[in-house]
DNA sequence: TTATTTTTTTTGACGTCCGAAAAAAAGTTG
DNA sequence: CAACTTTTTTTCGGACGTCAAAAAAAATAA
């Protein structure tokens, strides 16, 4: 049952859509906010009132009004107090942690890489050592650290929005890593762990809104196989948070042996490890460990590919092949509107594009076959953390409606933050 | 970008709450309503005022109190007026029309089979001749044609919900039979198209929502595969509302022969004539149209298995293996809490069970086999009746919405239906 | 300076919810 | 049978949210 409405609840809706409106939009007037919110003056003046006494959003008196100036009152802009709050935003990869700190009003404005050994970090190690790596980037930063309201963590693999930990991932030799309940401890912030692909579709619908809504999917090739969803509107993640694993989607029974162990697996046919072994006319059921493909090993195939090897480039055929089919089923279960490509992987994209095409046509029904579009996406590490700021500003204005009005309101003291 | 709210959204919602628990709960006093909609005292009586003005409810004076006469001002029961609207609902299967009428209270208080050829069902005729069957059946209730409010269509196979076609149906020989159209302007009423294993799907949340909310899957053996999917509690259909075709994802690509013309669709393993084809050792390739499978085929087939026959008991534990290899895929793809299983081949379940777990088994990683179960439910017509009903009742509420308060009261008039 | 234009704020009206108090409609008790 | 108790429903006044219209503010144009 849809819960009551209370008057309560309109005003955070509407504080809400004004603090997106300003942090997409970047800094307007009240009566552009009002355009675009569809609000009246009257209440645009009340709400912003409201978030200049609590310091979120600021006034600003540039002195060179960008162009002509035109008559009548001139318009007094309005901006997100970059101070009012911080995200911290994180991705784990194999052998390095990628860290950005956001201000609330979504920008960047601090990076940074740091490697370390992906094989050794288990439970034990490993969230000590995240925790320590965040500290000492966040000393970095002339930021307090209690202005750090969210932390969001992205990682590859199976993970566990539940429970907050990485079931498994590439980029750890353990299983089962805690990560929300350490870090939120450590630093009394917010924490939500996130699948990596989830937080490129939420990226994606970020940058650009119009392209990337309703129902589409974002598959990433890469060092395994990740996929993200957007379903009618919003992510979808699953019972459990551990929705969209369509690498460990069966594509033959008994087929080549995959990573997780399980035999026929997508993974199996089209990750780093898997086109080489098939590349080198390794056997299928070749332990993936055993082979050194990585990085390294995927530009070494890309290059033989180029240079018209056989081997290398009916390895990416019959990976294409592979691809085609999974979307098949995936378009026959969801019927998405569009699909994105993308990933390290999409770099040989082009030796597998035909076979995709085939695959797509041999597996799925006539009647599937016409309502979609599918994209290819340069890859983008940067892509990952966009998208976990994204995730937290939402939060992060949904925190601060709580805290909205306030009865007796106090000498104002605009522009200032609290 | 999420819509501005008013104050008139606000009344909708609890309106249409109220609505929804009488609907479900039955009659009950004021004080009860304010109970479970967390509404106070004072707004129940006012937005019931309202509603009683416009005649969706009434109240009922039952000379008998329930039980021992407790003291204290008696509860006067509201109910809503069954006569406020009337909603009709269509199953449309294979040689048969299955209707149903129900008034505002979500009471079916008439059903009617009509026998029609499917194998001459086309686009040219069948429009013409659902039409005249709805209305003779509308006819026989004494029921005003302008008190129809809603017209609720499932069928089985693909379904178009944009342009209101079926695309494909076994219920039909042709293709892309247009229904909403021709409906809507026959008996000026809303009318909706609707994949028959989503009706399913709706029905199940309506009839116990505690179990059947948040995220599960549907999966319908029957004369094809269906699957209804309510996803992050609610029902999910696809971009071109034509998802959930897992029938015809892929199971073995080059596999077995489908009706679709498609090779190794989980159909082609699964339903009643993939089953017959297998247990009489034809080849993998024979054409569907050919076997005569339907209902009595597969009873037959269930009898041998029934009496030990090898062949029938082989067949269906490859079937069973099938479901739980698309399971798997499914529970990948989309993490859910829950899958039932449903349909008329259901009787059949005790033979593929235990390969059907067999297959999860081989199929899924570890990790996601631990977070969802396994519903098996006995296969019930009704069901897709019940769904398009639940379906047409929130879209009559939220018709009635916009009717809402008047400035000027006139005279009551209650108990009586405007 | 005065008129015009445009943006922002204020004012007043209306609608909605809620809490409290009142009213209503019984049963219970002396 | 009248006074009391109990429970439900209604009424009343207050708080708050949006909106339209009026007023104020701040700039340019004449």
């Amino acid at each position: 049952m849809t819960r009551k409405a209370d008057r309560d609840q309109i005003r955070r809706q509407n504080r809400s859509i004004i603090l997106k409106a300003l942090r997409r939009q970047g800094p307007m007037a009240r009566i552009d906010l009002g355009q675009i919110t569809r609000l009246s003056p009257a209440t645009v003046t009340a709400i912003t009132s409201d978030l200049l006494d609590q310091g979120l959003i600021e006034g600003i008196e540039s002195d060179e009004p960008k162009a002509p100036q035109s008559r009548g009152r001139p318009r007094s802009l309005l901006r997100l107090n970059p101070e009012a709050a911080c995200v911290v935003a994180i991705r784990l990869s194999v052998n390095a942690i990628d860290m950005s700190l956001a201000n609330f009003a979504g920008e960047t404005f601090l990076n940074k890489r740091v490697p370390f050994d992906s094989a050794s970090a288990d439970a034990a190690s490993f969230p000590m050592l995240l925790i320590e790596t965040i500290a000492s980037f966040v000393g970095e930063a002339a930021v307090r650290p209690e202005s750090i309201r969210e932390i969001g963590v992205a990682a590859q693999g199976v993970v566990d929005k539940g429970t907050g930990m990485v079931v498994w991932s590439p980029a750890f030799s353990g299983r089962n890593i805690p990560i929300v309940a350490p870090l939120t401890k450590a630093f009394e912030a917010e924490c939500i762990l996130s699948n990596d692909t989830n937080m490129i579709t939420e990226a994606l619908h970020w940058i650009d809104p119009a392209r990337y809504s309703d129902t589409f999917a974002v598959v990433m090739l890469d060092y395994g196989v990740g996929m993200g969803l957007y379903l009618d509107n919003r992510l979808f993640e699953g019972a459990n948070g551990m929705a969209a694993e369509f690498g460990h989607s069966n594509h033959i029974p008994g087929g080549a042996l995959c990573r997780c162990g399980k035999r026929g697996c997508i993974e199996a046919y089209l990750s780093d490890y898997a086109l080489v072994r098939a590349a080198t006319h390794l056997p299928e059921t070749t332990d993936p460990k055993e082979i050194n493909a990585g990085v390294a090993g995927l530009a070494a195939l890309i290059a033989r590919a180029d240079e018209g090897d056989e081997d290398a480039l009916t390895a990416f055929a019959s990976a294409g092949r592979v691809l085609g089919y999974g979307l098949a089923r995936l378009l026959a279960i969801l019927d998405p509107k569009r699909i994105v490509l993308t990933g390290a992987a999409m770099r040989a994209f082009r030796f597998m594009e035909a076979s995709m095409h085939e695959g797509l046509e041999e597996a799925l029904v006539e009647d599937l076959r016409q309502n979609y579009e599918i994209d290819v996406m340069p890859w983008n590490e940067d892509f990952i953390r966009r998208g976990l700021v994204a995730q937290a500003m939402d939060r992060l204005d949904k925190d601060y409606l709580g805290a909205a009005t306030r009865k007796t309101v106090p000498p104002r003291d605009r522009g200032a933050a609290a």
